[in-house]
DNA sequence: GCTATTTGTTCAGCGATTGAATTATTTGCC
DNA sequence: GGCAAATAATTCAATCGCTGAACAAATAGC
């Protein structure tokens, strides 16, 4: 039901093959097995002789390459199969987040081929030296990839607050930083990346969106729609429409840790009252469940609940139903909202995943008009921990996917 | 931050001129005074020479037409400018509601040049009754719009309630409609309108999808988002992100009505507990206002609900106060979700604007993370009644615009 | 009446796609 | 083993649509 959407500006001479060199590298990424010219050329609805002459495009630049003839069966000439190329362009990830630093390089097809983590409270380093340690890990990053004939063309930096258009971390309550201008302070060291035409070297997003990215690029590509959620200590969402991350008017999408569950409820350090997050947030957890706060250390929260709910510890499996319950509310009306049918659980709550689904589906199937319809799916996320970084890589590689143009006029 | 978005299949050789009759119609629609060719050349980036081949095809095919020339200062010959045609295509849009049928024609320039509304209580009418009544009054509009020089290319028929892809009315609850097959009911009937390629001929979809629309419509054309919140019986909402209608993986989205602001509260008859609806819907504010439900007939409870107000009523102000609390913490959930900037009050709400707009506005403050830094604008919508047949229609009529080459391969 | 200025059109050139013909390479059958 | 059928990929003249520059049209100002 919805409008072609067509390029913004003009669509000139040369926009024609930009357009069908993205589509035709698209399919390639898209495909679950190497495609052959003849392949593409139906699925894209171009002509043999337009598919062969963008191949020879991206086999010149170095995003494709060919592979052994698959196995096929019958006659004929054996085609020849086309898969992203394991040598070219790749993106570079980067997460500050409140207890480690993490950096990664992934390439074309989604694949991380390098990953750093180096675990220590951030919270007392001051944001300068916190990039600076970020930096050194990336030189690194960007050697080790280099050996693997991997170019990084474009870094993303995820960060668990608010980011403006401009890359300024307007807020990360949790780490302490407000109003740092990341890109001038990262634009003191030497560029690690190879600047590409269409490609902006540095990009600053929320951790949430970019966990979201993730989880959308591990999937098989498609106009899915689904809502990921960061639990942590607060709770983040990333809204994938359409297989599309939703970033809103100004990219402070995703704050659903501050729903109202109970309006008359507990007051938030937002200044409001009966947040999610008040219910549902780690903390808020950790000490229903009659653990101390204190005396665990900043990450283990969910791993010791996890442990205590494995064991059958009737507190911590009570308060996490009840935080599922509150999640749910606020999930139920999400998906009221935007008419979502995947929900899934990441960051903090992926691992307390066991305990957290039932009672979100139970709050959904009570309160959705239409699940009796058409089933919602509540899942944890297939990534890890730093799957914020993984997605902050991949989304660096998947914008070469999506305008090869400038990567093939730079290597010319 | 967005990618761009390629077309979704091959570009051809001749994609390339549909694309830019797209664009430069559409610049034509969006100027607020008649451009010349020489501003679209610049304002589009195509070459005078491009331009002046495009606009000959658009003026052969009637969709625009040459206006006097502007008033202009400055040597140099005088532009031609171009406008939107007064004749040629135009939307036919329909509506059933629970207490009238409305029928209107938009043109391209997004003018009502036609209006019909038939008040009557359609809860005892069988469906294909009220479709019989509505394709009489079409009809009507049908010969009044070709005695204007309008062709009419396709119908949008706005529906209380949920809608399948295929046109199916799963459920209009207000209505008493449940699984009636629209499309079939309406092919019984001879066809009204002039088959075009890309442009449906009937589209059936939600009352506050396409009341949305209209508002999204009746504003100047850009990348604009927000919330338009349709306050009837039900509470149905509109979600507009980046200028385009957001309709959900089925079509569903925008049940804000049932979106749970006291968790524990009221049942709600969706099966879940304290929904929006029990809170801000008309009939809680009527008897919250101490109105007995039964001596109103059914649209007027809102009339009478400003009246009292008015005249400073107290039940009435303190049953608005409440009600507007109950939609603000709904809205403000919302709003740390999408990150949206405008909240636009329509249906019955818009009439109860004044009273409703300050309690709405104060959770909003109370509760929205963001907006210490930019304020979240609450406003009536501009639109009167039967906004959603005029959207339907303007959907049509927008339809041609983003897609021009149908119609003028047809015109040949 | 002349010049400067802006608008709009004409036209050769060119890049990209197209569709048909051609070449390449394998399977299966006699 | 040889040949026909089948599928893959390339070659090439034709065509479509954009470009850039030159040119014609129309007006204001001096």
């Amino acid at each position: 039901m919805s409008l072609t959407h067509a390029p913004a500006g003009a669509v000139r001479q040369g926009s024609l093959r930009e357009l069908n060199l993205a589509l035709v590298l698209g399919r390639i990424a898209a495909a679950d097995r190497p495609p052959s010219r003849a392949d593409l050329a139906t699925a894209t609805g171009l002509t043999r002789a337009t598919v062969s002459a963008v191949v020879e495009d991206l086999l010149a630049g170095r995003l494709v390459s060919e592979s052994d003839p698959a196995p096929r069966s019958g006659a004929g000439r054996p085609a020849r199969g086309l898969v992203l190329a394991e040598q070219g362009p790749a993106g570079l990830g980067l997460e500050v987040n409140v207890d480690y630093l993490a950096v990664c390089v992934v390439d074309l097809a989604g694949q991380v081929r390098h990953r750093t983590v180096h675990r220590a409270d951030l919270r007392p380093v001051a944001p300068a030296d916190a990039l600076a340690r970020l930096v050194e890990m990336a030189g690194a990053a960007r050697d080790d990839a280099a050996r693997h004939g991997l170019t990084l063309v474009g870094a993303a930096l995820a960060v668990p607050g608010l980011v403006d258009d401009a890359g300024l971390v307007r807020l990360a309550p949790n780490l302490g930083w407000r109003d740092v201008p990341v890109p001038a302070l990262l634009a003191e060291h030497p560029p690690l990346i190879e600047q590409v035409p269409g490609v902006p070297a540095l990009t600053v997003d929320n951790e949430a969106n970019l966990a979201a990215l993730g989880e959308l690029h591990s999937q098989p590509p498609g106009p899915s729609s689904f809502l990921h959620i960061s639990g942590e200590v607060g709770i983040g969402a990333g809204i994938v429409l359409g297989g599309a991350l939703f970033r809103g008017v100004r990219g402070w999408s995703g704050e659903i840790g501050h729903l109202p569950v109970h309006p008359e409820g507990r007051p938030c350090r937002c200044g409001g009252q009966g947040c999610l997050e008040q219910y549902a947030g780690q903390e808020a957890i950790v000490s229903a469940a009659g653990l101390a706060r204190s005396e665990l250390p900043a990450d283990t929260g969910t791993a010791r609940l996890a442990e205590l709910a494995e064991a059958g510890d009737p507190d911590a499996l009570r308060a996490l139903r009840d935080a599922g319950t509150a999640l749910g509310v606020a999930v139920a009306g999400v998906v009221n909202l935007l008419d979502l049918d995947t929900v899934v659980l990441g960051g903090g709550y992926a691992a307390l995943a066991p305990w957290l689904c039932p009672p979100v589906l139970a709050e959904i199937d009570a309160r959705v008009l239409t699940a009796a319809w058409s089933p919602v799916t509540v899942r944890p996320s297939t990534l890890g921990a730093e799957a914020a970084a993984v997605g902050a890589a991949g989304s660096v590689a998947r914008r070469i996917i999506a305008q090869p143009a400038g990567w093939l006029a730079r290597s010319g």
